[in-house]
DNA sequence: TATATTAGTTTGTATCACGTACTACGTCAA
DNA sequence: TTGACGTAGTACGTGATACAAACTAATATA
């Protein structure tokens, strides 16, 4: 059985799973080696990534990144020993919590490495009309979109 | 400027870089949370994967996973601790080489990991037309093809 | 045979992520 | 006002991950 259009059956679920995750190892392993380049981790990567446009606190970092605030506050101070960050104070409003922001060079790291993201993401689907690419990636953000996912490297609208 | 069809300007390929990115993340985290019930690593599961179709030895997994041959030891020692894979001998060939090999435990656990990772992602791609799916699916299949990548987690066709 | 190559392990270092426990500050209610 | 509770963040211990370098043992090659 070959397969053609409109099977919702078991061989196009396989088909489209293994797609789907051999696509997300491959995006992954990409921005890795980028990461790379720049001897930071991928998680560094992130990190800067939302730090492009927000001053949040731990707990929030810790949220938005899913990860325990323990987790980030190890994260937060291994970026601020390579000078990508800095915990600065919230100004009087509440003594406990501290802002994280970017240094210049962590601003000037985090703009490159989208810029070379997005160089490496077009290098890879420049096999596709740009008719194709459009439609892909709208279908790829209907999905996360419908799965109420929160965003993590390029933090959308800020609005 | 909104974005209508056929731009292939800056703002197009923001999209699709963040489409894809994105995306990624949330097949990854889709992965490392059924992975997280079976209370292993995502990386074991790629192992345990790879192992369904094949019996590597360790330089050999290091190349399909892209890891170091040394990261590839420890990843079967934790595994074979767990009694999902085991070191087997190459019958007499080379004295150096092992090949490493399911466990009928871990044969059982890479099953249903693959089938709850289909119907996570059919639970994901849920919005989509068939035809829409078939689409998505083929096109991703052909990102993958052409970046020459090895695949991980569903080692496809044997023959 | 002597040398080089290959397969795999070991050791040391760094990162990452978690849970628990802890400190310090804020909030709220009696 | 003060005492109980909640919250922000840190510290510590554990385990997994990944790497590089050094090492052993077996195989190839000159």
């Amino acid at each position: 059985m070959t397969e053609h259009a409109g099977t919702t059956n078991r061989a196009a679920t396989a088909n489209l799973t293994d797609a789907l995750v051999e696509l997300s190892f491959l995006i992954q392993a990409t921005l890795a080696r980028i990461a790379n380049d720049y001897e930071v981790s991928l998680t560094q990567v992130r990190l800067i990534g939302i730090l492009r446009d927000r001053e949040p606190g731990i707990v929030e970092l810790a949220d938005v990144l899913n990860l325990d605030k323990s987790s980030v506050s190890g994260l937060v101070d291994r970026a601020q020993r390579r000078g990508l960050v800095e915990r600065a104070s919230t100004k009087g409003t509440d003594g406990r919590a501290i802002r994280v922001v970017l240094t210049a060079h962590g601003r000037t790291m985090a703009t490159q490495f989208a810029e070379r993201v997005a160089e490496a993401i077009a290098e890879l689907v420049k096999d596709l009309t740009p008719a194709q690419r459009e439609r892909f990636a709208s279908q790829a953000a209907r999905i996360v979109t419908a799965s109420g996912m929160s965003r993590s490297l390029e933090p959308p609208q800020t609005r």
